[in-house]
DNA sequence: GCATGATAAATGAC
DNA sequence: GTCATTTATCATGC
């Protein structure tokens, strides 16, 4: 599918009074964030149940399945350890009930 | 019973209450004294939680949200800049 | 009906 | 690889 992206000119935006400058001026356009199909996300959790960490081999099976491009399926995985970090960090705040 | 609350604490965005407004205030003084570099350490992250009564990452989340909502739309954040700029002596440098 | 806090894709520093 | 972010989207509050 094609990668919509969006335009970085006007990120450096300053104003005189209260501007903020301090964005890091990205030099190229950052592609759109599109939420995974249902199936996708179920067949990666899927995939993270059975190994936290895919392999290439793997990884390029299953971005080629879902129509996604290997660099996604490494992404995803990437975020998802950190979303299990989290959830484990909430349960041991939660661990005195 | 309780595996239900624990399921619904740890699905936060479905149980999502507002800060209190003396929270709203710390943070906002924060952000509006600090405008310049909007990006507090994570010791201050820290020190804002605990005086705000919040989390660190509930102190990420609302420096996120509101770094990439004032760029956005910087004139309808304007007056309220005026409010905790007149309100905040100046400490630029953390 | 938008404002607001949290989460899901995507990037970049290290 | 982790991890602090940016950005769009989600779910809720009011």
């Amino acid at each position: 599918e094609a990668a919509t992206m969006v335009s970085p000119i006007n990120q450096g935006s300053n104003l005189s009074t209260g501007g903020a400058p301090w964005y890091p001026m990205h030099t190229r356009s950052r592609k759109k964030r599109k939420p995974y199909s249902k199936l996708q996300l179920a067949e990666l959790e899927g995939e993270f149940m059975v190994n936290e960490f895919i392999t290439r081999q793997r990884r390029r099976e299953l971005s080629d399945r879902l129509n996604l491009s290997d660099q996604q399926v490494k992404i995803w995985f990437q975020n998802r350890r950190m979303k299990k970090k989290r959830l484990l960090l909430r349960e041991q705040a939660l661990s005195f009930f | 019973a309780v595996m239900i609350l624990r399921s619904r604490f740890l699905d936060a965005r479905r149980k999502r209450r507002n800060f209190n407004k003396q929270a709203t205030e710390i943070l906002n003084e924060y952000f509006y004294s600090h405008l310049s570099n909007p990006y507090p350490s994570e010791e201050a992250k820290e020190e804002l939680a605990k005086k705000c009564g919040i989390t660190v990452s509930q102190v990420s989340n609302w420096f996120g949200n509101k770094r990439i909502r004032y760029k956005k739309n910087i004139g309808k954040f304007q007056e309220e800049a005026n409010i905790y700029a007149a309100k905040t002596a100046v400490t630029a440098t953390n």
